[in-house]
DNA sequence: TAATCTGGTTTCTTTACGCAACTCTATTGA
DNA sequence: TCAATAGAGTTGCGTAAAGAAACCAGATTA
């Protein structure tokens, strides 16, 4: 068996790694959220191999991160929208783009800019906040122990 | 050649997702942020094969995600730390834990309970924000054109 | 009625993953 | 002092995914 699974873990990180921690299914959602919705758009863009695409999109669509909807009279085109669940992976993509924007910036692109419709501003750098809205680092915080029926938690 | 590589992608998303988007890696970074540093100890709470491990822990070095100390007398013993690059991980695996305990809770367990070490509060949800620290969803936001070199963006 | 598009599936090859066993240098310990 | 153990890898092998390209079937267009 190649490959470990996660599915049974314990670490939440882990069982969503499990469903979007692959080499494609983040880059489907992605551009899943830039209006992407049918298979050969996806195809053309990511230039990935259709069997590859086939299957992650079904695991998506298992996973509920994506849901199949029939268009065209006979049923013969489908297209791949969001749920609220696959919306809502929106935070940790841009997070990675704000991440690699930072610190692997494309010598010949200027970064993607991102702004809110409303005021036509840059959106923030996403950050880890304290319940009244300061940053915190990772040396910031701390793990409060539940009732420790096991011990092992990370 | 299986697995394509996005070295050069023009999309940071795939840059990042590069780095540390596989299977393993950010769930070392996950374990480095809680403080492990050993390889014996990655080994140990991660399961991980010890070759796939040295695989990984190369890559992040190379990457500049983790650096290596050598400790001990001699020289004898390695410790791998998060860089700055590294810390700066915290709010996707962060956000990728929140998404994991809302979509795809354990049920044996309670979620990971991570606090402000001032306050002792809990953390804010992570969300994409403008500038003046409103949330915004995938449809509050638009991409804004820079100069148009090439058109493909995404 | 043939060409084309869409959304796949199949086949085949290459590459990566996982396991276990092995190595080599320190350090411990009896 | 000499064996045992631990830390940090490396090597080899079998299996499972990734990639490319060809094939396929129903609907649409020419």
């Amino acid at each position: 068996m190649a490959r470990k699974r996660f599915d049974d873990s314990n670490c939440s990180v882990a069982r969503a790694l499990n469903e979007v921690g692959d080499w494609w299914s983040l880059l489907v959602v992605l551009h899943a959220m830039y209006g992407t919705r049918r298979f050969v758009d996806f195809q053309k863009e990511l230039g990935i191999a259709r069997n590859i695409l086939c299957d992650r999109l079904s695991r998506l669509v298992d996973n509920q991160v994506l849901k199949k909807v029939e268009v065209g009279e006979h049923g013969s085109r489908s297209e791949y929208r969001l749920t609220e669940k696959g919306r809502d992976l929106f935070p940790i993509v841009v997070a990675l783009r704000q991440w690699g924007d930072k610190w692997n910036p494309s010598p010949e692109q200027a970064p993607l800019d991102l702004r809110d419709r409303e005021t036509g501003k840059p959106i923030r750098q996403i950050e880890v906040q304290s319940i009244d809205g300061q940053p915190l680092s990772v040396r910031d915080v701390f793990v409060k122990e539940s009732v420790p029926k096991t011990k092992k938690a990370v």
